[in-house]
RNA sequence: CGGGGCGUAGCGCAGUUUGGUCAGCGCGCCGGCUUUGGGAGCCGGAGGUCGGAGGUUCGAAUCCUCUCGCCCCGACCA
């Protein structure tokens, strides 16, 4: 590609609504531009770009032996009421209707689509198993579009589907997946960690999900610094220590705490450590209220709190809810003689003993409450957050690490979720009907693109791991009205390309300054600068765009240098589009 | 949806408090000359219904009302 005639707008100054590194970068070399918030254009190198993971995600995909569709983005009402989706997916699915007033809904997945394909199209056990994916647009209305690609309302997205027999073969195409996922983050030249997700209410019980490490990553994981425990924070386990005060023999005593209402107020004025106090936490769930008692010292982890209720309908009260029920007093609510609410309670405090809490009177708190014998509790639950420096709930010694990531993939062991409600049943060696088992595999290919960037960009641009970037090698002739530099870059060039080598030549009549600032930014790995040192000694100088580092060689050299680095399965066939 | 902020040329911004030489600056763009290893200099030029609608006023980028869009924080989130 020609710069001269190449569509790359790069900008000298940041648009400033970008405020991280990719989304800043990206707009600046020219890559993709916005179009309403959440929604972007893909110009030339960032279309190269995409194409190259799709290009990274097909092979690895046929390689794992899923076979590629391309299903519909409009989907029809009626298949997403077979799911009970189409109300429970709210508002983040765009709806429209056409011209007759018939309802669809953006597709923001496909679960529902693919269901029905296979379910009308396989009925043996023969057909099976079948692993289907496609890659192309999905639509979210997200409440807050954000960073640029990485939470964007349109956006990329390589689904896939696997429909297994039993749950034995659900577990190997699983397997198979997994690790087809971990080839393709290394492969884009990501760091990665799969860590233990959480389903929701809808998954299934088991689901992977893959974090690129970034500091602007939404999603916080806890990881084991001794074995390979990784949890997503909202799974994430830990091992408790049980918080037994010195005198579990005494009975409950009140304590004036007059305005002491939070736990490091309380904690404060008593002199008792927060973890040897009992905060008790109102809820509304399902219009009725619920005692959550933690350790002082914890967190609520309110995805475990959905698993432990059964239901995604609660929140933490609100003022109106504690006009609503006046029994409870906001900061001196306790478990003991608490009426009217169930308790549930997390598995640290199951042993514990000789603990402090709200003793449901105003300005009083109560002394050596222990659960079991001052009150009862409906339910033991994992219900808190783990913390930094935790101990593992895997290993013996290990202790616990947290670190922001973003989610790249997910995948999921959804087993009959949608082939019961959808009906795809096949028949089995004995003529009878089953649900085929699923399992449901993403990836966000923009959000991948913008996370590579994360990881690998400096202050000046760009840095495009060898398998991604939108070309191999950029030419740099350093002054375009030398005759003698624009033979050599255009030698050079075409010898490139006769390679087999993705080639982007500044033929502009730039300056020095400007071509090197546009290439930094541009992130190309390797540049051949073809300038001074070529006038005096006819040789080139070959960068690397990650370290600086420069060789000087002759163009033979040069080519033979890269085509040797040059992956050979990636390249060659991009240059369409 | 709550809180905060912002819409003025392709990009970055000043001007709005105090209505009247306020249609401006830098970058970019076009033309010319000089330059040419880290975003050059000089000269000349094009480009804007000041987000939109309505209102107040002799007069509105500026004041008022409504509206649309965008960003940040929060809530939320396969």
């Amino acid at each position: 590609m020609r710069q001269s005639r190449a569509f790359i707008p790069t900008l000298k100054e940041s648009p400033a609504d970008a405020e991280v590194a990719s989304h800043r970068l990206l707009l600046r070399a020219g890559f993709m531009r916005k179009v309403a918030s959440g929604i972007y254009d893909f110009l030339p190198l960032g279309t190269a770009v995409l194409r190259r993971i799709m290009d990274i995600i097909r092979e690895e995909m046929k390689a794992a032996g899923a076979q590629e569709v391309l299903l519909p983005i409009l989907q029809p009402r009626e298949l997403w009421e077979e799911s009970g989706r189409w109300s429970r997916y709210g508002e983040e699915m765009m709806r429209l209707k056409d011209r007759s007033g018939r309802e669809f809904g953006l597709g923001p997945t496909h679960e529902e689509m693919i269901t029905d394909l296979v379910r009308s199209n396989t009925g043996s056990y023969r057909d099976l198993p079948l692993n289907l994916y496609q890659i192309g647009p999905k639509y979210r209305d997200e409440l807050r579009p954000r960073f640029g690609l990485l939470r964007g309302r349109e956006f990329i997205m390589k689904d896939g589907y696997s429909f297994d027999r039993d749950e034995e073969g659900m577990l190997e195409s699983y397997r198979a997946m997994y690790e087809a996922y971990g080839r393709i983050f290394t492969r884009c030249g990501c760091a990665w960690r799969a860590v233990e997700a959480d389903t929701g209410l809808i998954g299934g019980d088991v689901s992977h999900e893959f974090m690129v490490p970034a500091e602007i990553g939404e999603a916080q994981i806890a990881y084991c610094d001794s074995c390979e425990y990784a949890a997503n924070l909202e799974k994430a386990g830990y091992r408790r220590e049980t918080p037994r005060g010195p005198r579990p023999d005494l009975r409950p005593q009140e304590a004036h705490t007059p305005g002491k209402r939070t736990i490091e107020e309380v904690s404060g004025f008593l002199g008792v450590e927060p973890r040897m106090m009992i905060k008790c936490l109102m809820y509304l769930v399902e219009d009725r209220p619920v005692a959550v008692l933690l350790p002082g010292d914890r967190e609520a982890n309110e995805a475990k709190l959905a698993r432990a209720l059964g239901t995604e309908t609660f929140r933490l009260f609100a003022p109106e809810d504690w006009e609503r029920f006046p029994l409870y007093l906001q900061g001196f609510v306790g478990p003991v003689g608490l009426e009217g609410a169930r308790v549930i309670a997390d598995q640290g405090l199951q042993e514990a003993a000789d603990l402090v809490c709200g003793a449901n009177r105003v300005d009083h708190h109560l002394l050596h409450v222990s659960p079991g014998r001052d009150f009862q509790v409906d339910a033991y639950c994992d219900l808190g957050t783990a913390l930094e420096g935790d101990a593992c709930p895997r290993c013996e010694a290990g202790r616990l690490r947290r670190e922001a990531g973003i989610e790249v993939g997910q995948i999921f062991q959804l087993k009959t979720r949608y082939s019961l409600p959808l009906r795809a049943f096949y028949r089995d060696e004995r003529g009878e009907s089953r649900p085929m088992v699923m399992g449901t595999y993403g990836i966000g290919v923009s959000r991948l693109m913008a996370a590579v960037v994360e990881q690998n960009h400096d202050d000046r641009g760009m840095i495009w791991p060898e398998e991604l970037a939108p070309a191999d090698l950029h030419i740099l002739p350093l002054d375009w009205s030398r005759e003698e530099l624009r033979e050599e870059a255009e030698a050079l060039y075409r010898e490139a390309r006769e390679r087999g080598l993705e080639v982007l030549l500044d033929d502009r009549d730039e300056r020095a300054g400007s071509k090197f600032a546009d290439a930094d930014l541009i992130g190309i790995p390797w540049r051949a600068v073809i300038g001074r040192e070529f006038l005096k000694t006819g040789r080139l100088e070959l960068q690397a765009r990650r370290d600086g580092e420069k060789s000087l060689l002759s163009r033979g050299e040069l080519l033979e240098r890269l085509t040797v680095k040059r992956h050979p399965a990636a390249r060659g066939k991009i240059s369409a589009g």
